[in-house]
DNA sequence: TAGATTGTTAATCGATTAACAATC
DNA sequence: TAGATTGTTAATCGATTAACAATC
């Protein structure tokens, strides 16, 4: 296996897809498949998917192609989806309760333990079988549960202050659903950002220019 | 301007961000911005800011820069900010209703017009001003109200007959929250997807990954 | 063994960065 | 005019695709 910092974002970003993906197959009862039907059910190109799963070191076996499963176990094991890291939710309005209620975090990676808002009328509200906390607990919290990432799902203004918190309580990790721009700040943090806003405009746009088309 | 059809996904990425980032420098006060100074804020480099803005013309002054509220305004009229094409919600779950209260559509050149679901629990359930309908009604609805989009917050299995139904309604365009493949079904409609899973799993990935640099 | 399909190297393509002439 | 900064061309870099030898 290469050394996987060399790892480029455009390969991992598409190790999710293939887990998916696999899954789905697996689902369907395909026990084996060789990257030329994969590439077509994916619409990518056999060539990628060999090059992709080749920077890890390659599952194959020639003139048979992939076993499914086991390269579904691999590809999850890579992501880290056995590692069930610990995942608190800060800021549970109307997203971050849906988040809560929408995902089965122990399918991606993780387990979430705690839900944290500043607002009183949103504290002892129950979901998911967890409470949702005062934010003025966070440091007890963290010092008993060592939770490893937060989804932020707060407003932009509140960003740095809240950050600042949650790092100083040893969390590095964010899934972050505001607008607020972590790496600025706090560059070694480890940051997925989920922009609604820019993805809604991103179909804006395409729909306007299909138009313009016409 | 050259063909906007030329443009490519990566750029097309970048507008939204640029025209959060002016939106931004606009609330400040600052009224003109060179490529150097917004490539510091953004992390991007001046030259690519620069092509960036040249595949739609060019918007700047020689020895001056750009005026920043110009340039935001042009950018919202590439994206097509100034459109508000009616756009309705199917799928009123946590996600879908989060997604109706939490965005403010009309900054992002939508504006939502109906909130559909087939589940007679939530027909009636009033959000954000909207009353959700029945799916059964989006025939009678469409003809009337004739919207352009749709945002799909619906579980897989439903996403083929849903898109079915909609695209005989003539809406072509996809904000699709849901894993179902729209394109592989229907390639020519306009599909804007966001896979909450992939992002949640790539975090993982990333957290796993600097774990093992360790 | 022959056929299939991988793993991997080489070629291509496209996006990003650098450089600089044009010009405000 | 001199300084600043764009618009644009050329160079670099990286990702994707094609090709094929290795091998199951």
């Amino acid at each position: 296996m290469k050394d996987e910092h060399s790892i480029s974002k455009s390969v991992i970003g598409r190790l999710p897809r293939y887990y998916r993906f696999l899954g789905m197959l697996q689902a369907e009862g395909c026990e084996r498949i060789s990257s030329g039907e994969l590439s077509e059910r994916m619409g990518l190109t056999a060539s990628q998917i060999r090059q992709d799963f080749n920077h890890f070191g390659g599952f194959g076996q020639q003139g048979y192609g992939y076993n499914v499963a086991q390269l579904k176990e691999n590809i999850g094991r890579i992501i880290g989806i056995d590692k069930y890291y610990k995942i608190i939710l800060v800021g549970a309005g109307n997203l971050g309760r849906a988040i809560a209620q929408h995902l089965d975090f122990s399918k991606k990676g993780f387990q979430l333990v705690g839900i944290f808002d500043s607002d009183e009328k949103l504290t002892g509200l129950g979901i998911n079988n967890l409470v949702v906390r005062s934010f003025d607990d966070i440091d007890s919290f963290c010092t008993q549960m060592k939770p490893t990432a937060a989804i932020l799902c707060i407003p932009e203004y509140a960003g740095k202050n809240v950050t600042e918190k949650l790092i100083e309580c040893d969390i590095h990790c964010f899934w972050n659903f505001s607008h607020y721009n972590i790496n600025e700040d706090f560059p070694d943090a480890i940051v997925e950002n989920v922009h609604l806003n820019d993805s809604l405009m991103t179909l804006c746009y395409n729909i306007t220019n299909s138009e313009d088309a016409k």
